[in-house]
DNA sequence: GAAGCGTGGTG
DNA sequence: TCACCAAGCTT
């Protein structure tokens, strides 16, 4: 590890290739705070392009921090569906109503009262208080981890909170007062020049004369991060329940893994055709026919899914919605228009190779 | 500090 | 095909 890198003579040379480098995206029209906001939380672990429609469509349902407050879970899940990590949605309404209660509905204006709100963390905080109020505070995210280490060619692991705090000091040390281009320039850099995969672009990179990974030619040795564990995997049996007209749902639980979206009944396990069918007997309901769907593997961060799948036909299948048992279980299950499943109703992508199903097989 | 929490792109 | 990666936060 490096010490007492002085990083004060990067400033200028990033804010000037800032200002004529920075892309054009749809958050960085206004210092509007919700519109960081919204951004920002999207942004985590996720990649601007993938972004961008998701943000567009937000703020056309949500435009304002009391309409987020306001909004019932269900619509609320559908506008982040396919966007992942979908706790950090129902933080920042959780947030929205605290800022409507305590703030009037507007955002906090400091760091410390940013970082107060559900699901704001010290990143977060930092792009909101620089980029809407220009506190000078840092936003330490990954890619400004990588091009510090990278500059000053320290081989700290940057997933330790140490290192974290570290740059983050580092860099409040020489925060010029446009915090919030300064902030955004060394993620800009990051994102588009000292690039995570591949070959960095160092003949474009502002950096290139103080760059020890450049000068060295260590630049694929660095960052330094620890490596993951392995995912555990599990195997499933989902299950397409349907009639002509109807198909089971079933909500997850509030609290998990994809907590409150929407998912096809799964049984843990690799089912037989009998064994499938006897669970569908069990819920009250007359399979008419079965029939072995394709396997199929989903990847989350931290599991893998295998699945095998069966279609069930069975008769009549609202005779299903009338036994009580259900409504009293541990699983909330319910009955859907085939035709409303997929556009009402937030289902997880690890769902789609079964979901293409639902609409195809129907027996009318 | 470590684990839990999604999804899609990339080499 | 697969490991790695992306503007992290919570518990």
């Amino acid at each position: 590890m490096i010490e007492n890198t002085d990083l004060s003579v990067l400033v200028e040379p990033t804010l000037t290739w800032y200002e004529a480098n920075k892309r054009d995206l749809p958050w960085r029209k206004d210092k509007d705070p919700y519109h960081i906001w919204v951004s920002e939380v999207m942004l985590q672990q996720t990649r601007v392009e993938a972004v961008i429609p998701y943000y567009e469509r937000f703020m056309t349902a949500l435009p304002t921090i009391e309409a987020l407050a306001k909004c019932q879970e269900d619509p609320l899940l559908k506008l982040w569906e396919g966007l992942g990590y979908y706790n950090r949605v129902r933080n920042m309404q959780k947030a929205a109503q605290t800022i409507c209660a305590e703030y009037g509905g507007q955002m906090p204006q400091t760091y410390d009262g940013i970082v107060a709100l559900s699901g704001i963390g010290p990143y977060t905080a930092g792009a909101i208080a620089s980029i809407a109020f220009d506190e000078r505070v840092p936003a330490v995210d990954g890619n400004v981890l990588r091009i510090l280490s990278r500059v000053s060619q320290d081989d700290s692991d940057i997933l330790k909170d140490a290192t974290k705090k570290r740059m983050t000091a580092q860099l409040s040390q020489i925060m010029p007062k446009e915090a919030g281009a300064f902030n955004q320039a060394l993620m800009e850099i990051g994102a588009l020049v000292c690039i995570p995969n591949g070959q960095p672009k160092c003949d474009l990179c502002p950096w290139q004369p103080f760059c020890l990974a450049y000068k060295n030619d260590t630049y694929d040795r660095l960052p330094v991060k620890t490596k993951a564990k392995p995912r555990r995997i599990e195997e499933k049996t989902v299950l397409l329940i349907q009639d002509g007209q109807k198909i089971v749902l079933r909500k997850r639980p509030s609290k998990g893994l994809l907590a409150g979206l929407y998912e096809l009944p799964n049984i843990e396990g690799y089912l037989t055709e009998e064994e499938a069918l006897a669970f569908v007997r069990g819920q009250n309901l007359a399979p008419l026919q079965i029939k072995k769907l394709p396997e199929a593997k989903h990847i989350f961060s931290h599991i893998e899914w295998l699945m095998q799948g069966f279609l069930i036909q069975v008769a009549d299948v609202d005779s299903f919605q009338q036994d009580e048992d259900l409504s009293k279980g541990p699983q909330d299950y319910l009955l859907v228009d085939i035709d409303k499943t997929r556009k009402e109703y937030a289902i997880p992508s690890a769902f789609d190779k079964y979901a293409e199903f639902i609409a195809l097989h129907r027996m009318d």
